[in-house]
DNA sequence: CTTGTCACCGAAAGCGCTTTCGGAATAGCG
DNA sequence: CGCTATTCCGAAAGCGCTTTCGGTGACAAG
């Protein structure tokens, strides 16, 4: 079970050490002979380079690294998973390794990353949920580091990104309620040093123009990005004097905590108050009632974060590594017409379901 | 910005690299006044250990490895990323490296951790979800390579391990819906070669031994470990002649696949039919009725996989590090006394909830 | 004053690989 | 057949650290 070493195999077949080198890693001046006699060795003995050696020799890191948000809010993010297993198939192909590092807090956010950065531990980053003026992004692009980031930070001009447009699908949201005949928009948000949240505000803002509508101060509520948070946020714009007919949240989470606060005020989410979610999580179709939503397509996301970081690495531009993708809607029982007294204006404005 | 060497470091202060080096890892023959020039030194400009150079000198990885458990089932682990911060907690106070491993397929798994083993990237491995017969588990048995699993196979005699006792959470819940008045109590549940699957199964068997309640196979029902699976399970249950009352259900996604069952059924959970679940997810409390479940401790088992790691890495004995940690019951809206057309004997069973 | 004993440090040999450089053998050319 | 151009491989110098080994000087002991 002894690892065999490069040494052995060269004295194995009685050529010098950086013949088998060369061969094993397609050098040109080597002779086809050889380097198949090399090669038939190497697995025949089970020779496998040690990655540590290999690495110190070439000043190759062979190694990405993804880079912990740090959990502001307490809600586990399901999603690092996903990513994680993504960028772990695009690293195989080259069977790069994938470190995952997280700061102790967020104050030591950018220590720890500078750290990791001059370590050489790694050849590449990748970030998540940047803040609207994200620290660990202005760093980054000054060393010339390759990184990316999932998500956006607000001026997002000069690196490589991979996002959703969650802007867009805020606009469309705001139109499907408009259609809907809703007038009076809530939006329940939270702080918009999340770069995404402010996207999402601005989606709202927008949406309301293009429809006609003022945007309302009164009409937004901030909270905490846990469902608790949705539920404070969206009592309190149900308990105005003109409350709103349709909450939009800026995300599920969100969202569900809006059916409650609205079932807490008596009221039928849905029905009375509708409330359209974003994020298209699991649990929405089993909220109650199911959760109406702009659902992210996030299925590949970290296998295309970790293909363009490796062209990155290569060489490439940042610059052109730049992906926008965008939501959908997928509608279920939450949201429906704006509701009035006489039932029978809600035969007018039809609802379905398809999923 | 250049990196400086320990060469540059024993250049500037006139001694040799040995002797840094020496003053730098605490060996004792390098006098207080040296070691403290070299220190001062040392952090003046900066100076950081190449990690790689380091690890190939010493032969040490200073790091080890998550092994992903390949996503059998479709639902993307939200557990994982809080493991992977406790791990990395564990790590950071030596400030060692957390990677990310998973096998491309199930059926390269073995060959997968057998590389990275021999690899020599990581001096130890975390594992989870064990199947009743685990092949890694033998693996690293066999080699004696440092491991840790989160969860146990069927024989977890002789390694190390981190599990939560679900086996006796379910006898809990059995007794709790026998108390409640339940004699036809379903199981539903999946496949028993993840050996978490097989000890709930055996907990459900030895609750109702021990409320003298037979064991009828066709009260359990075995799908998939998702909503639709555990949906399509309770659906088959009930639409049995003689359906059970209740329903337990082997982790809390398949339970909320049950309370739409019910749903379907024209009944109301809670009510009719009573639906205990497991894990205590998030999401549990916004289920449409709020999830009665047996909740997992699960805040810190990444720091404890990997303290425990650590100290196997240090030479402990696996079988020292086992522990055990027990569930708990949140009781929500999903349970209630079983069902009977009197109202009157619902109010002498009470129901509470407390969280 | 000599010898032995420490405390302390310099020198050098790795760790296992890569990569440059130069030289021997072969091929191409007139 | 002599000379230059190729082809191919061996030798050796790193990569940046650790660790052993041996040696110097100081000091105490005789």
């Amino acid at each position: 079970m002894a690892r065999v070493s490069l040494k052995d195999l060269a004295r194995h077949l009685g050529v010098a050490e950086g013949t088998v080198s060369r061969a094993l890693n397609n050098y040109p001046d080597i002779s086809e002979a050889t380097r198949a006699k090399v090669r038939a060795a190497a697995d025949e003995l089970g020779y496998r380079p040690n990655p540590t050696a290999r690495r110190l020799a070439t000043g190759k890191a062979e190694a990405v690294a993804y880079f912990m948000p740090t959990s502001r809010s307490a809600i586990s993010t399901p999603f690092v998973s996903q990513l994680l297993q993504g960028l772990g198939d695009a690293l195989a192909k080259r069977s790069w390794d994938l470190l995952v590092v997280q700061p102790n807090s967020a104050e030591e956010e950018l220590e720890t990353l500078r750290k990791l950065v001059s370590s050489g531990k790694v050849s590449g980053v990748v970030l998540s949920r940047p803040a609207k003026v994200d620290a660990r992004i202005d760093f980054l692009r000054k060393s010339g580091f390759p990184f990316i980031v999932h998500g956006r930070a607000k001026d997002a001009s000069d690196y490589a990104w991979f996002d959703i447009d969650s802007e867009s699908a805020f606009v469309s949201a705001v139109d499907h309620l408009c259609a809907l005949g809703h007038q009076r928009i809530g939006f329940v948000g939270a702080p918009t040093y999340q770069n995404f949240v402010q996207d999402r505000l601005n989606g709202y803002k927008k949406g309301l123009q293009a429809n006609g509508l003022p945007y309302a101060p009164d009409l937004v509520s901030v909270a905490e990005l846990t469902d608790e948070g949705g539920e404070r946020a969206s009592f309190d714009l149900l308990s105005q004097p003109n409350p709103p007919t349709a909450l939009l949240c800026v995300n599920d989470v969100q969202a569900i905590g809006a059916l409650a606060a609205i079932r807490a005020k008596g009221l039928t989410p849905g029905k009375e108050v509708s409330v359209i979610g974003y994020d298209g999580i699991w649990m929405g179709r089993h909220a109650n009632p199911p959760l109406t939503t702009m659902a992210q397509p996030q299925a590949h996301s970290g296998r295309e974060l970790g293909d363009m970081l490796l062209s990155i690495i290569d060489g490439g531009n940042p610059k052109d590594f730049q992906i926008l993708r965008q939501a959908e809607m997928v509608r279920r029982k939450s949201d429906g017409p704006v509701w009035v007294e006489q039932p029978h204006v809600q035969k007018i404005l039809g609802r379905n379901e398809h999923e």
